[in-house]
Order: C-alpha cells, then structure tokens, then sequence
DNA sequence: TCTTATCGAGACTTCCAGTCTCGTCAAACG
DNA sequence: CGTTTGACGAGACTGGAAGTCTCGATAAGA
C-alpha cells in the first residue's frame, strides 16, 4: 500500500537495467529455484504441523534456510506465497476415476473426500486457509481455483450418472455440488459434527434423493405444492 | 500467553481488595455500563462498514468515546469482545414464526435467513466472524454458539414438518439442517455463486426431496443399491 | 474528608509484515 | 582473467496493531 519514491541510485541502476532490454538479456547471479521449492515446501509443512498463527515469514526463512528478502524477491506479499503453496498442492489431488460405475466412482469421491480431512494437519491447514481468503485476495484467489476445481470433478462425476440415468435428467447439478461441499465446508469450520465415514454415507444417500427435486412448469424448482 | 508476575506493589493492592470479600464489597469508582454498551455498539457499527481488518483496538475506543483501556477493563481480549458483541447481535434474531403451516414458515426462513444476507454489511460481519473464529477460541465459542441457535430453530420447524407429515418420518433433521446451513456459509464464503431469491427457492426444494431419504434395515443411510 | 477504583489519555512493549542495506557469491561479458 | 551485475543470507530498521503500564482526574463509599 505504501508509496515509495527509489532514490537516485537506485533509480539509475534501474534504468540501466531497463536499458538493456536490446542488448544484453541477463547478467548477473541467477535467482536460485531450489530455494524457492524450500520455501513453498517449508510453507507447505509448516502449514500441517504448527497451524497459521505461527508461519511467521521469519520462521519459514529459517525452516527453508533462506534469507527473508529471498521470499519477497519471489511473492509481494505472504499472502500471495500462501496462495501458491496452496496451489501447488492441489495439483495434487487426484480426479475421480472412471471405473464405468457411477455408484462406485461417487462413493469413492465422497468417502475419499472426507477421509482426506481425517489427517488434523490438512483440516487445520484448510480452515486457515479458508480464514486467511476472507481478508486477502490472493489466497481468496487460489482457495477460489481450488474448489472451482473439486466442484468441478463432482460435477463431470454427476454429469455421468446423469447419463447413466443413475440421477434424473432434470437434476440440478450445481445445486448437488454445492449442497455436498457446503455440507462439508460447514461441518470443517464449525466443527459442531463430524466428518467421518458414518456421515459420508448419509450425504452421499441425501444428495441422491435431493437430485429427485423436479423443477416446475416455470423452470424454476417449485419448493412446495 | 506471556506469564508475568504482578510486581509488589499491584500484588498487595488486589490481596487487599480480595480480602474485602466478607467485609465492604465495593468502593470506588463504580465502572460504567454505559462504555460497555458503547464499545459493544461501536464494535458492532465497524463490523458492518469497515470489516474486520479495519477495525481495531484503538479505532473503536476512538468511536466509542472511551480509553483502550476501559475495553480491556471489560474483556481480556480483542476475541473476547468480538465475541460478545456477535452475541449481543444474534439475540436480536427472530426465531421463526408457527403460522400453523409449515409450508408457509419453511420458505419465510429459508427466504429470509438469505434475505438477511443481502446487505453486505452483515454479510462481511458473518464472513470475518468466521475467519477469526479459525483462530480465537472466544470468536469460535460465540460462533458456534450462534450457529448452534440457528440450526436448533431449523430443526424444531423441521420437527413440526415430520409431525405434520411433510417430511417422512424417517428423515434425519440434523442432515437436512447440516445441508442447508453448509450450502448457506460455503457460498458465503467462497462467493462463487449467488444467495438470491431464487437460490432460496431451488434450496428449499432440494431440502424437501434429501428428506425422502431412507435408512437401511441397519439403521444406517444407505447410499446406492 | 479520605480512600478506593474507574475514567480517558497516552507512553510503552512485543510481535509480525515488509523494506533497506551490506558483504558475499555466482553468472555473463569483455 | 577480471569486471560488472544481480541474487544470496543476514540482520537492522519501519510501521501498524494488540496488549500493558502509568498518570492525573473523577466518582462513589466510608
């Protein structure tokens, strides 16, 4: 946020630097991708391990082996370090697999789903996560990417079953997904009930009767007679 | 978290005042309920128009008219009195209306547990509320006070809509609860989709159809076939 | 009147994000 | 090979916010 006017040394070397576009392309000491990888990495078990509260900048450098100006010569902010440490482990996610069932494949998804927040380090993480996103835009970014994407397999998921005629044809399937995920974000945040296999068989039994909702002639879902 | 130890002088002044349980119970200056209740007003006035990340110790005792001091003389910390501010709000929550119709009194809550929803005050409120609560055992304490409120006056309509017959006898409430509340704070806080009047109406239906739901012999929900 | 506790005000401490500087070191260029 | 350039780790520094401490003033009981 804070304005800063570079001095004139500093404002001259940056020129320089600037100049060169034609001629010579880079010269000097080459940023090191080893510790970037340390820090996304010490970021990343930090995370599972200590809780948000104590990943401090300092105690990341430290655990990475690095300087701290190194993580502002790679991110702006910690918040935008957080969103691609995030990021990164969420290619690492594995979509659903097509075993040619519906039944199996949905079970599989759902039960994973919830046994993946069995470990407290990843649900602690999550929900830091989560907190963090409500007041920086970065991770709001990255946590907005991330569940875009698990919508998303849940969704190609149903579109199958649909297919399958396992769900009606008229199923609102945005509306599956987020009443899956928000059942299970809810329950992750508040932590009034949990998320254990019990509760992963009565969603996944309540998400198929809900798909048995029909719209009206409007188009528009009637909720009462 | 810091330990410290009173030093002399401060530790004889509260031996003294402790040790005037039997004897007089109170002298001095009386403390002011009329601070209390305008830093908690004052509190509960930024939650609204600035978020969270804005409203800080110093700029509430600055609205409220009163010493930062006099806050920490009430709570014993920021969380504390966040706390007791969302309190002091969720109280002034309407439980729902018995119009003897369950219909009726099902989508007036739905609609207007979404309609409250609209300002985007009170929806940044929720939302940072929280966020903190994922780090402050005071916020979380009231959050999930305030929310177990919330899904208590759910149930109990619920409740009368299975005695009425509306809902299948067999349907489990705290799913249907669950459900509703999730898809409520997950687009909340992820924002991805709207809490609109017609979300209100899809949900509504939704519900209706996940409690057609059926347990197995074992009393267990049973997913598929 | 005298004692006691709260009041607003503000200096102070601690912690953390982010910046700046410094001496060092690695890569490119001449 | 030597010079230039820019990234490196280390650490001093700034700024903001939570929470503590102190002070003179004030209100209420004794």
């Amino acid at each position: 946020m804070t304005i800063r006017v570079p001095n004139g040394e500093a404002e001259s070397r940056k020129t320089a630097a600037q100049r060169a576009g034609s001629g010579r392309r880079h010269t000097g000491r080459r940023r090191n991708e080893e510790a970037r990888d340390a820090i996304l990495a010490a970021t990343l078990d930090m995370l599972r391990t200590e809780g948000l509260q104590n990943v401090t900048i300092d105690a990341i450098a430290h655990a990475a082996g690095v300087g701290r100006q190194t993580i502002y010569r790679w991110w702006p902010s910690k918040g935008a370090m957080l969103a691609e440490a995030m990021g990164r482990r969420a290619h690492a996610a594995v979509p659903p697999r097509d075993s040619g069932s519906f039944d199996a494949d949905l079970t599989e998804f759902i039960t994973a789903s919830f046994r993946g927040l069995e470990d407290p380090g990843t649900a602690r993480a999550l929900r830091d996560l989560a907190s963090a996103a409500q007041h920086d835009e970065h991770v709001a970014a990255a946590l907005g990417e991330f569940t875009a994407q698990r919508r998303s397999a849940l969704r190609a998921l149903m579109e199958r079953g649909r297919a399958e005629g396992r769900l009606p044809a008229s199923a609102n399937l945005d509306m599956l997904v987020d009443l899956f995920y928000g059942f299970l974000w809810y329950r992750l945040l508040m932590g009034h009930a949990p998320l254990d296999a019990s509760a992963a068989r009565d969603l996944t039994a309540h998400l198929i009767a809900a798909g048995t909702a029909v719209p009206g002639p409007d188009g528009q879902f009637q909720a009462l007679d």
